[in-house]
DNA sequence: GTATTTTGGTTTATAAAATAAACTAGTTTA
DNA sequence: TAAACTAGTTTATTTTATAAACCAAAATAC
């Protein structure tokens, strides 16, 4: 009837990295705070725990002399996101 | 970009409730119950939520002596449902 | 009849999550 | 050299989800 919502991308501004991720296949820190609007903390705290899932790679390198931390996607992850996706429709269609 | 979720509809028991009523248009505490999977404490919290929302309207009525809980959609339910949905396509199509 | 289990829930307590606020460390600008 | 900014992390608070405990009535077993 009703597939199990992966917990880990069922939050909004997790579910946003993974889009944006998806999408563009490498971000960094400052481009998914100002996509997504969220706080630096808030978004720092998803993103290790995405990392912590395997569903990205986190990479911590400097720009010049400023920090600058890169995300991916990894194949988990999107593996991940398309069962998320599937699952969905069980809710959202019949 | 993305759209908020309606934090009363992301949630995974709170959407099966929605889903099941929005096909049904009627069902009773006893089939939500069965359908969904959730016990009957969580299913009655979450039940309370969408009708503190004007989701869904709730009826508590007799079958013979046993109590029963009759629960249908309501039209704001149905409207933030489809607001939900639209805004979950920002997340998962492109 | 009265004790036990079952039905249909509600209330309360606990665990987990999301989020914000506060902080750190270094950098640039004034 | 002080102030403000960048790029984050850590910690604390609030909210949520969930489960466990409870309740009242009814059905069943003894």
């Amino acid at each position: 009837m009703f597939k199990e919502l992966d917990p880990l991308l069922h939050s909004q501004l997790r579910l946003a990295v993974m889009s944006l991720l998806i999408g563009a296949e490498e971000a960094d820190f400052v481009f998914l705070k100002e996509k997504t609007g969220a706080t630096a903390g808030n978004l720092s705290v998803q993103i290790e725990k995405l990392k912590g899932a395997g569903y990205i790679d986190v990479e911590k390198t400097f720009q010049g002399k400023m920090p600058r931390t890169i995300c991916k996607i990894a194949p988990k992850g999107i593996e991940a996101f398309n069962e998320y996706v599937k699952a969905l429709k069980s809710y959202i269609n019949g």
